[in-house]
DNA sequence: ACGAATTAGTAAATCGTTTCACTAAATCGT
DNA sequence: ACGATTTAGTGAAACGATTTACTAATTCGT
């Protein structure tokens, strides 16, 4: 009497699996020992042949086959878990970022995706929105997670791990960190040339908020190059984006300044294709059209720079090669673990892309 | 004698270990059994105390607490990967996403972020580029990495697995898959009442991409809507976005159909907001202003749409919040794993905003 | 003062792989 | 025909945690 009700449990169970209308009650994915057992094999012979060890050269070619038939046929897949305890690889690695939502970092990630799927790793992404105690929490997470390396991106340099570590855009001359950087020289002279060249003088810069690391090359570069064209800037004409607002509102709020101290310019160069968008929201604002009384050139980009209105003229950042470096680096690095003569600058060219938001001065 | 030089060993290899100018050399993360090595207790201890497990209250304080102490001290870090294993839980989910690099999907992903931080969750990323094929491999490869859940943004619903699954706005009736989604009818509305207060009636479509999950449904919203205020969407009004390309050139492109087409309009409904840009972009180089000539309202807002110029009247879909409800209701999911009586859609409300894109009708 | 209960722990199994060190049987060389 | 190779595998120990089921010593209740 009692079996009974059981055995009816049982087959409702197993209908119930094969229901397609029904959500499937946990196929329990089936393992090594499993596989090897439905073989009658020993799990070091199965794995060794799924993978494609030297040793397996010994087993013959029936039974291989007969192991990959029935790792097909029981739709086996290694656990990345218990694989990644055994051989202490992860193949993972962990990313930071300021924050998500705003085309700079999004941009550099998808190259830096398209790098490591290549390579079978994964990763982790976590924004620290600029603040030093996220940035510390989120590492240690990293080393617990166990991946094998951390890629900083727009992130400063906190203390060292040893783990290895690749910046884009940092600036950091951390011991055995390869920063992936910008020729912010080249970039500022592009931008200062560009503008020289179409006849302004009277040049205002809206410079990074201070925790951004590109803020500090690019400013110098850009005095360096004003210097060399001999339209020294002005200090009067230098404002700088205050916040971490992710908009454009920290650009509207640094032009509205320049403009509520009536400094005289006709050229703006914004420190990114953000800030250069809200500059030229305040401009409109207060009556002046771009390019016709302004000129506005932005840095990096962005998708959103080719189709503002006015369409951007921009310095390029080649954002999502530097991703793509970045995670080539980072691999790297793990992949032949001295930790010595790796560069500690990788240096990526920017390009002028000259669009409608720049023209030659008036008169 | 033997002992000594062993001890001077010890000392330099300490010296070195606190050298800053040399990177680190492998610290090698101490495991549970070093830790209860080093205080003469044996594992089972150390972790009870650790966890804080109930079994842990006859563990005197004074042992805790020295247990605490050493864990500091030694820099113990429980390893995640290990304990992934033996709990068979391993606190990640796996996200997919059409691709990075434009605001949709960054935006939601920061409210998914957000919510699973929150929850001592992490999250892998992957881009299917709307390749079928794509979705499939890398839904395996999640498996493959013992995630507990998947988040399917705009991502149609393959073939279905054994893992809980929230998408968001995805409109797939897959069985046991909880949808985010937008009150499609209501943007609908808010759209269409608020052109037609406005005094247009003769009103342009450019629908979304066919593999985008929200088309049907927007779709449909637009033309019940339109019926209802007895303006009917004209068909040689309607144009389709075509092609993967994240940019706004499928807006602009499609746009461009609707002028050589010599369609009449002084309104147009783009999918989304990208795509607003791309046709406000054609308009222009038509020689229709926006919005005196044509209003234009977009879909989502962006972060794009508020500093575009003119700045983008919008139904704004709570992007980020979608993020966070997606991974709410994945974790709840996991947490009760009764698969039942979990809501196939919940709805988000979407909220009419109004900037410079649209206008009165002229005359 | 005796058994019961509590205190302070520990040993060993387990999660799912990989891998090192084996072995038993068959084949080969001479 | 004998030892040496090769063939076709296997057993058991990792990896670093968690957890179940113990034990030995002490304290408690009566």
């Amino acid at each position: 009497m009692r079996h009974l009700p059981q055995r009816r449990a049982m087959m409702m169970k197993k209908d119930k699996s094969n229901e397609f209308s029904k959500v499937m009650t946990k196929p329990k994915a089936v393992s090594l020992k499993e596989l090897a057992a439905s073989l009658k094999l020993s799990p070091t012979t199965v794995s060794l042949v799924l993978n494609a060890a030297p040793t397996a050269g010994s087993i013959p070619v029936g039974t291989q086959d007969r192991i990959f038939e029935a790792a097909r046929n029981l739709k086996y897949r290694p656990n990345h878990i218990a694989r990644s305890l055994r051989a202490q690889r992860t193949h993972t690695i962990g990313v930071l970022i300021p924050e998500m939502s705003e085309g700079y970092s999004a941009t550099v990630l998808s190259g830096v995706e398209e790098k490591l799927l290549e390579e079978g790793y994964f990763y982790f992404v976590v924004s620290h929105w600029h603040r030093e105690e996220l940035i510390e929490h989120h590492s240690r997470f990293f080393v617990e997670r166990c991946v094998e390396g951390i890629l900083a991106v727009d992130t400063p340099q906190h203390h060292q791990t040893f783990l290895p570590v690749v910046s884009i855009s940092g600036h950091d001359e951390t011991k055995g960190v390869t920063n992936i950087v910008l020729n912010h020289e080249q970039a500022g002279l592009l931008a200062v040339e560009h503008l020289v060249k179409l006849g302004h003088k009277k040049i205002a810069v809206i410079k990074g908020q201070s925790f951004s690391s590109d803020t500090e090359a690019r400013w110098n570069a850009i005095r360096t190059a004003a210097a060399q064209c001999s339209i020294p800037i002005k200090e009067t004409l230098v404002s700088q984006l205050v916040g971490t607002n992710p908009t454009p509102e920290p650009g509207y709020v640094a032009a509205k300044e320049l403009l509520a101290a009536k400094a005289d310019f006709t050229a703006l160069l914004a420190f990114n294709d953000i800030s250069a968008i809200g500059a030229i929201r305040a401009l409109n604002e207060s009556g002046r059209r771009v390019p016709e009384d302004v000129s506005v050139i932005g840095f990096d980009d962005i998708y959103a720079a080719e189709f503002h209105n006015p369409s951007l003229t921009t310095i390029r950042q080649p954002l999502k090669e530097m991703g793509c470096l970045g995670a080539e680096y980072l691999l790297k690095r793990i992949r032949e673990n001295n930790d010595d003569d790796f560069p500690a600058d990788v240096t990526v060219e920017p390009e002028l892309v000259i669009r409608q938001s720049t023209a030659e001065v008036k008169n």
